[in-house]
Order: structure tokens, then sequence, then C-alpha cells
DNA sequence: AAAATACAAT
């Protein structure tokens, strides 16, 4: 078949290269087995190793290497080699202890291998031990091995030591540093991490992808100059990888960047980037955080498109997608198609069920997961009690609370705490509320503290209202939402001095209230609105349409609701003020420039009030449209005047 | 004949 045997030699050692597929390459190692010249080039037992380990295949790795009379280094080399990326860190170190008893002494390939293997199983004894052995050869002052050793170390928590040999290579290169900040990011070292691309730099070290993928537990909720700091990196980079897009969408999704992170993405399309699974289920969640349902939906086609399913993660972030874009339909739709699902899928789906009014369906999910066997974690069961709250479930959400401490001994954390103080309080039952705060055994926190306000508010409780708001002053002086939650109290008490005392300190400590914003996606682009926004181009045409509107709602009794508003604007203000809030604006834009029918998806920033609900409400029957409003706690879903929360937020 | 750091969720 072929002319010459060296010409097979190399042509088979070619195809070995590219890693093929389990069944070209059962094919290829019969020919080679059964050819008696093939059989005994060593370089082509190596690559069919190679390629089995590649293929996961590590047992047949083992086979052949077993197999092989007259070894050298090599080969044990790749064996270590194998198993350590396979995840078979102690079979891998096995193999390493036992290459000196055969007279194989390891060389400077075998000992960054190994400390890999120390590295990725935290193994510290080892790690020294080697770090003794390299250095008695002089092999430590070898590149790989140095980076092998800064790197074993940060993974073992050892950052002194990692920094002292890195400080004592001979020489470094950029992997050198990225280790180092890897070390200090993986220990929650984040200054430090950051500190040492700064370093890096002034040595006229340029950052790359490896860099910024290992600041990234450093940059995850950090200030907007660490931000723009691992931008610049990015935007300087020599040549753009797919991770590094990837990395740069992952940093901006991790602070609150949702808008930047889609805009990253639709530029990395323009540049015919083509995503993975990874950039997918990145960017799923920036479209849940602003409802970018035609996004979301487009990215559910790629994934099937490119057959990146089974898998668990990403099918996970599609249907937390939809979660959060009020579509239950769809959600389920992806959960009852996924072959498997875990407690995540569970607790999307079920928060999914909370979020959008429907408590009992999430508590009937919720035990039919126990059903199933799947045990419910410590997340899980906020997702079933903030269910209960919404939902106004009160026994249901004393009954979870008391399974997940009695049966599943899951110790409650703050969230627990707050879902439950938010349970009691919903239900009228203030009283009950603060006395569980007063009985909690860790210090409330200030969702703990809101929850019980926001309570106060609904039932015009002062008294118990006032020591929830001190205490919130207290923790969060700068957060306008409680001056205004106290207000509210007070002006619905018609204690209008108060009213105006509460004002005038927000005015003192220069708190400013926090802007409402509304998004709502049209034909592929999200629309943003401020409070009283006059920005858009079409402002004039909308605020029109507007007036018919609140003429048409007064004509089935609308009135304007003053109370929900902090009396902050003069008396005669107020109604103006109110009609303006941004969802309602959006609302109005989005029933200017969409199909008649079709639905209205706003996502916003803060509680909807009273007001707009009443109004959005009354929107709904008279446009005919159904209006789908998230607020920062949950769905309301209108439709014919009338809203799924029940009037019950 | 063979290499080290590094991207994903409730």
């Amino acid at each position: 078949m072929h002319d010459s045997p060296f010409l097979a030699d190399e042509l088979f050692g070619r195809v070995l290269d590219e890693y093929p597929d389990i069944k070209t390459l059962k094919k290829l190692h019969a020919k080679i087995f059964f050819d008696q010249h093939l059989h005994q080039n060593p370089s082509l037992g190596i690559k069919l190793m190679r390629a089995y380990a590649a293929n996961g295949e590590i047992r047949i790795t083992r086979h052949i290497f077993d197999g092989i009379p007259v070894k050298n280094v090599v080969f044990f080399n790749v064996m270590i080699r194998s198993y350590v990326n396979n995840y078979r860190y102690d079979d891998g170190l096995l193999v390493f202890k036992t290459m000196s008893s055969y007279g194989f002494i390891p060389d400077n390939y075998t000992y960054p291998c190994v400390l890999k293997a120390c590295s990725a199983s935290q193994n510290l004894w080892v790690g020294l031990q080697i770090h003794a052995a390299v250095v008695k050869i002089g092999l430590d002052l070898n590149l790989f091995v140095g980076n092998g050793l800064v790197s074993m170390y940060g993974k073992c928590d050892k950052l002194l030591e990692a920094r002292q040999v890195l400080d004592e290579m001979p020489r470094r290169d950029v992997v050198s540093w990225n280790s180092m900040v890897a070390g200090y990011a993986q220990n929650a070292r984040f200054d430090d991490a950051l500190e040492i691309c700064r370093e890096m730099e002034l040595l006229r070290q340029r950052p790359d992808v490896g860099t910024m993928a290992s600041l990234l537990p450093a940059i995850t909720n950090t200030s907007s100059y660490n931000v723009s700091y691992i931008k610049r990196i990015f935007d300087n980079l020599v040549k753009k990888s797919l991770v590094s897009w990837n990395v740069m969408i992952t940093v901006f999704v991790s602070n609150s960047m949702p808008g930047e992170a889609v805009d990253l993405f639709l530029q990395m399309e323009d540049c015919e980037i083509e995503p993975d699974a990874v950039t997918i289920a990145s960017i799923l969640p920036a479209c849940g955080d602003l409802s970018a349902l035609l996004l979301g939906r487009r990215l559910h086609r790629y994934v099937d498109m490119k057959k990146f399913r089974p898998n668990l993660l990403l099918e996970n972030a599609i249907l937390d997608m939809y979660a959060k874009c009020g579509c239950l339909e769809e959600a389920s739709e992806v959960f009852n198609s996924m072959k498997f699902q875990d407690v995540v899928s569970w607790t999307s789906l079920i928060s999914a069920y909370g979020r959008n009014g429907q408590g009992s369906e999430a508590v009937a999910l919720f035990a039919k997961m126990q059903d199933l066997g799947m045990s419910p974690d410590s997340v899980a069961f906020v997702s079933v009690l903030s269910a209960c709250s919404h939902g106004g479930l009160l026994d249901e959400g004393k009954y979870y609370f008391k399974l997940m401490t009695d049966k599943y001994q899951i110790v409650p954390r703050l969230e627990h705490y707050s879902c439950m103080v938010d349970l009691l309080g919903r239900a009228g039952r203030v009283h009950d509320a603060y006395n569980f705060v007063k009985e909690m055994p860790i210090e409330p926190n200030e969702r703990v503290w809101g929850a019980l306000l926001s309570a106060c508010r609904v039932y015009s409780n002062m008294e118990i209202g006032l020591v929830a708001a001190d205490k919130l002053f207290q923790m969060a002086p700068q957060q306008a939402g409680y001056y205004v939650l106290l207000s509210n109290i007070y002006a619905k008490a018609e204690r209008w001095q108060e009213v105006t005392r509460v004002r005038s300190i927000m005015k003192s400590r220069g708190i400013k209230k926090t802007p409402g914003v509304s998004n709502v996606e049209l034909n592929h682009k999200i629309y943003t609105f401020l409070a009283g926004d006059r920005s858009h181009p079409k402002s004039k045409e909308l605020y029109e349409e507007l007036d018919v509107l609140v003429g048409k709602m007064k004509e089935l009794g609308y009135v304007p609701e003053t109370d929900s508003a902090l009396h902050d604007v003069e008396e005669e203000d107020k109604e103006c003020h109110l009609a303006v809030h941004s969802e309602k604006l959006a609302i109005v834009f989005a029933i200017l420039n969409s199909e008649p029918g079709t639905t209205i998806r706003i996502t916003k920033n803060l509680r909807v009030c009273g007001d707009c609900h009443t109004a959005a409400k009354l929107i709904s029957k008279i446009s005919e449209r159904e209006i789908v409003v998230r607020d920062t706690h949950r769905f309301h879903h209108f439709t014919n005047g009338i809203c799924s929360c029940g009037d019950y937020w």
C-alpha cells in the first residue's frame, strides 16, 4: 500500500497528531499493531498514547504503555501527562514515583507535569518534595519548572512561597506572571492580583488572555476602575482569541453591566468570531437581566443549531434566561427537554414560578423534586421560601423553613431569614415578623430590615417601621429607597410634617432618589427610559399618546395616586410627576412601536409603585395588550385589567 | 517523540 515504510510512518504520525476520533484511532492502532516495522517505531507509540488520552481513553493509553517492552523517559512523561489531563492526578503521581525504580530519571518535561498534578489536587506535601528534588539537580532554574512551582504554591494557598519562587526565577515569561496573578486571585487577594499585573507591565511584560482569565475572580463585583483596567488589557491584546472575548463578556456580566456585555457580544459577531458554548453560557445571564428575550431566543436557536446540547450548564442558563424574561412556558419547555436536570435546574424553575406569582405551582414543583429523590440545597430553599412569600402562602413557608432546618439540617442563612420576614410581613403578620427578626441567631442585614420596613409600609405600621428605618439608616445611610419607604409610611398617615423632615434629612445628607429606569426590547434593540425622560427623538409623540391614555384611564375611574411618590415636588406637580415614571413611558413607547396584540415586556430597576401598577392594569385593558413588567422583586403580568400578582406584592 | 498559566449557573 505504501512505497516506503518511512512514508507510512510519517503519514500515520501526521494523522495521529490531529487527535482523530476514536473510530479512526482504533483502525490506525490495528494497522500499526500488525505491521512489524511500524510496531517498532517508538514515536508512533507515543502518538497513539497521546491520541487515546485526548479521547479520554486513558485505559487504552495505559495498555499501550504497559505493552512497550523497551521504554524510555518519554513514555513515562506521556503516561503521566495522560493521567493528569484526564484528572487522574494520583495515578499520575504514582507513575512518577515508580519511574525511578525502573531506572528512569525525571527530567524537565516530567516535573512541570507532576507539579500540575499537585496543583490540581492541592497536594502541597508532594509539591514540597518535588521542589526539594528539582533544587537538588538545579532544575528549579528551568522556566517551565519554575512556572509549575509558582502555580503549585498558589493553588495550595502558599502565596509567600509562590512569590519567592517567582522572584528568584532567572527568567520569567508571561505564564510565570499569570500563575502568580491566578494564585492571588484564587485566594481572594484581589488587590495583590491587580498589583502583579501592574508590576509585570512595568517590567514590559504584556498581559495576555491568560492574564485576563486569571484575573477573573478578582474582577467580579469590583469597581468600574478595575473593569476599565481589564478592558484596556483586552483592547491592547495583540491577538484576540475566543477566550479573550469570553472573559471580557464575563467581566461585564459579573459586574452588573449586562448592556456592555451584550454590546461586546454583538461586536464579537461583527468580527465574525464564532461563539462557543462558554460564550453563550456567559452572555445568557445578561439577556435575563435586560429581559432581552429576542436575543435570548436567538442564542437558544444557535445552541440547537450548533448541537451544543446536552450541556447541563448551558441548558440551565437558557432555562434561567427564559425564567428571568417571565416566559414560564418556554422555561418549562426547556426544562422538560433536558436529559438530566440537577438542583440548579429545579431551583431556576421553582423561582421562576414563584416570581411570576404562581406560588402553589412552585411549591408543587419543590415537592416533585423531593419525590424524585433530588436533595434540595440551601439555594433551593431560598427559591421555595420566596415563592411562598410572593404567593402569600404563609403556612407552606413556615413548613418549608422547618423542613430545611429539621430534616435537611441546613443552617438558615440571611437569605432564608429575609424570606421569612418577607413572608410574615406580606401576610400582614408585622409583629410576628419583628419578633422573628429579634430572635434570629445571626445579625440581621439590610435585606432583613428592608423586608420588615416594606411590610410596615403596606400595613401602615409606623411604630415598627421606625425601628426598621432607624437600623437601615445606620446600615445604608446612602440608600434613598429606605427614606422613600419611611416617607411613604408617613404620607399614608397624613403626617406631612414628618414627610418634610425625611425630605430635609435626605437633602442634608446629599441623598438623591435612585432614578427609575425601564428597559424595553423592540426589534432586537433595547430602549431605555428614565423617569421624566424627554430625550427620545419621538418624545413629543410619546407624551401626547400618554395624555390620550390617561384620559381614557380616567373614564375608567383612574385617580392618580399621589402617596406612592416621595413628596419631593410641589403639590401641584405631583400628578404630573407620577405621570412620567419610566415604566409608563416604556409602555407607551412599546404600544406605539410594536404590532397590535403583541406582548409588551418591561424591566425596571425599582419596585413598581402603586400608581404605575394601577395604570398598567388599565392600559392592558384599553390597549388590549399583555404587559409584563419585571421589577426588582418579581413579575407582574397585566392582562385585561388584572395583574398576576393579585395586587399582593 | 513531549510542555506550563486560563473562560460557564440558582
